[in-house]
DNA sequence: TGTATTTTTGTGTACGTGCACAAAACTATA
DNA sequence: TATAGTTTTGTGCACGTACACAAAAATACA
């Protein structure tokens, strides 16, 4: 176990003192080239990690934080990510972060652009976006550009945009997982029925692009003989998916399973337990409490996590680690996918 | 943002220094009841949560603390605990701690003996125990029990024991999700092979014992009528694998699925590639090397992972926030079941 | 060369906790 | 009441880091 090396240490072996090393590390200016140089090459050479939990003991300064996501209800799946930022600045107390919320209707085109408008003016370090519309978050950050404001997405990256880094799934991977498990788990070549947002405003539709196109993708590369059937759902008129349903049930006999590619799986597991169709497989994205509650009783087959309070949890770490100690920082991040059973799912921990 | 209590905070309300608070929260003694009331007191009313990480700043003792597992190799399972050990010691860098390992041959219940005949003997302050050996482990924690040194179990638990805490998975509830899978991704009533190893020293038999129970309950329960078929498997002698496996698929030539309940799985998927076997569905055990390679090539379909470095990491922490926060302890703890496929197992992440 | 100004460097303190040691308050005994 | 011994209490330092401020060195300018 060899010996952890201080700030003192190091300024013993640059032949200057404590001072000048923090002024380096901290690039504070009012250092010497000689000192500079000195202080980095032992730097180099030594592998020196600060004691964060240390420094966030001494540290004065205040960090304003933003974050922004569409509204979210308990036990849904933005509150995680929510969940998972707070559980950062309880790790790291004695941070001093004022930490600021905007939620805006992701079915709700004018909603988000009021909101965003006001990010836009607003003061701050940093900030985290939970991204839905598009269009919306490129012209955001352009400003967060301009204004030289670090930004990082959750959720979903937007290819237009230089965030410091994102975390999310690899939604073409996701596709291609459910593709997997729902041709593993039915029999081969049978009609798969594919859950269908009709669209709304429109909003995470880049996401669920790339889902379906993993899930198109392995398919035809595996040169299956499956035929995907869609099923219309609302998420404005809630009360028409009954009717979608039986519709949909009513014209196609022989679905054996069904892949629901965003949250509102539930929805459809119901309806099915309802009409005593047990038989039919489901797999669901995200760990919401429908859903889990669902294939606690067998409603739902098997559940696709995407770690979102770990998402948001390494958001706000970056963030705060790259602020305060300009930690270097990784841009891509794409998280663990967790598939969930009645099995496993009591063993489930979001930490 | 409430803010945060310290010591400092206690003693002034309970209206004595930061000593006395200091000597009541570690029961130093030396403190008048009167004293000592008052500050419990007022811990009570607030929720007092030291800062763990400037406590063991200015920790001066010394741990000294044992591990005991089987000898392992490079990317195998024990290692994983091992990786999982060190990382909580390298969080709390400052902890000064002396970590001894105590390995032993796992299919050679002398060794075992003979290195469990050290740890009894040997000076510390807590030990972590790998378990196998059964009535050997049962031996080695009543003389524990004795010298009141506390131990903490991984993978696997023992009933007679009274650990500390013990990390493992629910050994019957992977029974049943192996059971459920390979019942969900093979044909209905399909003849399922179940890699079987011939006894030797007769290790962890206890933890296979609960999976199988587990495994065929639910196939009871569900009155499938799938037959279960053993397939052979020496660990001591592994050039008779070949042979064993080539014996059994040509005597059963309908085995549409094949579960491996210990981490050999990639010798059977090996097997299968290297005799075109492809169309075999396999579920094994564990994320080693060889495993995930298999499951990367796609020799392997589902990988059941038990998260070893989560409960090396756990085991570790636990025991030092006891013996130095005198934190409470959870004595039984399931650890989550993750399941890969060769969509998930690149962003797999053990931490 | 001397003084003012700027740049560079070093020192000291705070943060919250553990622990050693000194100080104070009791208790026992003559 | 005085003295010695014991228990209880308070104070101060260390840990590693950030940052303010003082000191020193370098530079500019008369």
């Amino acid at each position: 176990m060899d010996k952890k090396i201080r700030i003192k240490d190091i300024a013993r072996m640059a032949g200057v003192s404590a001072g000048t090393v923090d002024r380096v590390l901290h690039n504070r200016g009012n250092v010497s080239d000689d000192a500079r140089i000195a202080v980095e090459k032992i730097i180099e050479q030594v592998d020196y990690r600060p004691n964060m939990h240390v420094s966030s003991l001494s540290l004065k300064r205040r960090y304003k934080i933003a974050v922004t996501t569409p509204q979210y209800s308990s036990g849904a799946y933005w509150e995680s990510i929510h969940n998972g930022i707070k559980h950062t600045l309880d790790e790291y107390e004695n941070i001093k972060v004022e930490y600021h919320v905007f939620t805006y209707n992701q079915y709700d085109i004018y909603s988000c652009r009021e909101v965003f408008e006001k990010i836009s003016r607003f003061e701050m370090d940093a900030l985290i976006i939970g991204t839905t519309f598009r269009e919306e978050t490129i012209k955001l950050c352009s400003k967060m550009d301009e204004r030289q404001i670090p930004y990082i997405f959750v959720d979903s990256s937007v290819d237009e945009c230089k965030p410091l880094a994102f975390f999310s799934a690899d939604h073409y991977m996701v596709g291609r997982l459910i593709a997997n498990l729902i041709t593993s788990i039915t029999p081969k070549g049978s009609n798969i029925g594919l859950l269908q947002a009709v669209r709304t405003g429109d909003s995470s539709a880049y996401t669920t692009i790339l889902r379906k196109k993993g899930f198109t993708d392995y398919l035809s590369e595996m040169k299956s003989m499956n035929q995907v059937l869609k099923i219309p759902f609302s998420v404005s008129q809630p009360e028409d998916n009954e009717r979608h349903l039986s519709h949909f049930f009513k014209n196609h006999k022989n679905v054996p399973g069904i892949v629901v590619m965003n949250s509102r799986g539930s929805i459809v597991s119901d309806y099915l337990y309802n009409n005593n169709m047990d038989n039919v497989k489901m797999i669901c994205m995200d760990l919401t409490t429908p859903n889990i509650e669902a294939v606690k009783k067998g409603h739902i087959d098997l559940l696709i996590g995407q770690g979102p309070e770990y998402q948001g949890f390494y958001a706000m770490k970056t963030l705060l680690e790259y602020l305060i100690f300009k930690k270097p920082v990784t841009i891509q991040n794409f998280v663990q996918l967790d598939i969930i059973t009645k099995e496993t799912v009591d063993y489930y921990k979001s930490f």
